[in-house]
DNA sequence: AGAGGTACCTGGCAGC
DNA sequence: TGCTGCCAGGTACCTC
């Protein structure tokens, strides 16, 4: 599912039922997932009180009192919380059950997803010390992304794609933002100028923060928290929509490859 | 160091 | 109808 709208959007919604309850037992029918489910990991969660929920990039933080609990979806997994017991379905891999009686259903078909477990500073994990800004805050701006592209050669979409370079901007709002601000997705990253990349940069949070209101993009298994699904799919301009006409210009608006995915963007507005 | 390709896994769908 | 091949929201890791 998950760009970082659908993450935030599951963050909220599970947040009120999940935190200051205490974890009843942990549930693992499928340890495969990206990475084995370590073997420990529901001794270190049963009756821990979850502290809090968090968001790095695309990663939730579920933090109890011995350490914290990491949950990627992955492209296809979900989070959602069941307040009557209702029988797995094969893509079901994890239940959290909390005292209440409430249960945080993990579904994942594709299992590219991930739940691991340190016990360490968390911003000195392995999978989180090497994420760039998060787009969403002052860190991420036009000098920040201007000086960091000079000399690259690659697509600035792939650039901006790059969880090195910037959290939580995957393949939709990537297209989307490229065409808010005007830019071809498959120009060079270090061959566009500062001001374009304020553009740029507004493009981003103003897409990102426009899709959280609207509770994400609804593309196939896209589920949010609490069982709602979003509504952002209805805003698009670019992503699948090739060959419609651009909502701004009447272009037809065209598909190519960059770096192995798909890209939309119209040639009358995007240079 | 940067750029590009591969891998993980399953389901859905277009095309034959 | 049924089979085959391709594609999909992510990203770590490999090679060149």
């Amino acid at each position: 599912m998950p760009e970082l709208p659908e993450v935030e959007t599951t963050r909220r919604g599970i947040a009120p039922h999940v935190c200051g309850r205490h974890v009843k037992q942990l549930l693992v029918r499928q340890r495969q997932l990206r990475w084995p489910v370590p073997g420990q990991l529901e001794q270190f969660l049963a009756g821990q009180r979850i502290e809090r929920i968090d968001r790095r990039g695309k990663y939730l933080l579920l933090t109890v009192g011995r350490g914290t609990l990491i949950i990627h979806l992955g492209m296809s997994g979900s989070l959602r919380l069941l307040t009557t017991d209702s029988p797995p379905g094969p893509h079901d891999h994890i239940d959290l059950l909390l005292e209440d009686g409430c249960r945080l259903r993990y579904t994942d078909p594709r299992r590219f997803g991930a739940w691991l477990w340190t016990d360490g500073a968390i911003e000195q994990h392995a999978l989180l010390q090497k994420l760039g800004p998060e787009p969403l805050s002052a860190a991420f701006d036009a000098d920040y992304l201007y000086s960091l592209s000079r000399g690259r050669k690659l697509a600035v979409k792939s650039f901006i794609m790059n969880s090195h370079v910037v959290v939580g901007v995957g393949n939709i709002y990537a297209n989307e933002a490229l065409f808010r601000a005007g830019i071809h997705p498959a120009r060079a990253a270090g061959r566009i100028a500062r001001q374009r990349y304020q553009g740029l940069v507004e493009a981003i949070k103003s897409v990102l923060d426009d899709a959280i209101r609207e509770g994400g993009t609804t593309l196939r298994d896209f589920v949010g928290g609490e069982g709602k699904p979003g509504y952002f799919k209805q805003r698009l301009q670019v992503y699948d929509r090739r060959d419609a006409p651009c909502r701004c210009c009447a272009s037809t608006i065209r598909e190519t490859r960059i770096g192995q995915r798909s890209s939309f963007f119209c040639p009358g507005c995007q240079r």
